[in-house]
DNA sequence: GGCACACACTGTGTGGGACACAGTAATATG
DNA sequence: CATATTACTGTGTCCCACACAGTGTGTGCC
């Protein structure tokens, strides 16, 4: 049988990742009401206690954008082309919605858990 | 070109679905450390407000159940056989774990999110 | 001036899992 | 005896995060 306490980690770590998968979402929308480019994002959100994967975070930024929820410029600065992204109007009203279904799921999820 | 407001109602169902998804299993565990089937379960979980498609919560079960964290017991009661589902010693270490995540997201959106 | 390292983004493959939809079957209810 | 409710199972599809692997450009160091 394999070690129960490292099963129990790789298992952790994968509900981990189930668990933040939405709230990027949020946390995107949510810094990018100030411009940044994918680099710096990463490094906010990664400060923030949220970190992401390069290879999630572009895609993200990228789908995020096809759906309506971000703008994006290519521009200059400091002798580089970067990709800025900011949140759009369409975005700004979904990341309301998103917070209120949010609050909505965090007093279901403490009336479940504070009973025991 | 499609209704606006149309798209971002059905854009919003499914990012509020990619919400929600991880902290079902948070739901689930926290729900089972009193034992239910998957009927009584699901009625309890809508009532808090985290409904839940039976083809979604019965394989989840079944999923949390193969993973070691949940428990069960075919067992006849009011004349039928129901599928009886109670949390694990291994499912309470990992309930643990995921609330302290939980809390560790929620820090770090709210510090996101309250700066706009 | 060449070498490592940080910066900034792109591309592919894979696998997990929610959901829609459909089915099975037994027990109330009228 | 027909319909609704209870209770669970099965299949197919689609989305998306992640791992992994590139591509190319500055910048600092010796």
């Amino acid at each position: 049988m394999p070690n129960s306490i490292q099963m129990t980690d790789d298992l952790f770590d994968q509900l981990r990742l189930e668990l933040r998968r939405g709230c990027l979402v949020m946390a995107v929308l949510g810094q990018l009401r100030a411009e940044h480019y994918g680099y710096t994002l990463r490094l906010a959100l990664t400060d923030l206690g949220l970190a992401i994967d390069e290879g999630t975070l572009y895609p993200l930024l990228r789908r995020l954008e096809s759906q309506g929820l971000l703008v994006s410029e290519w521009r200059e600065e400091a002798k580089r082309d970067k990709r800025f992204y900011r949140i759009s109007a369409e975005g700004k009203r979904m990341l309301g919605l998103l917070c209120v279904e949010w609050e909505n799921i965090n007093k279901s999820l403490n009336k479940i858990l504070q009973k025991g």
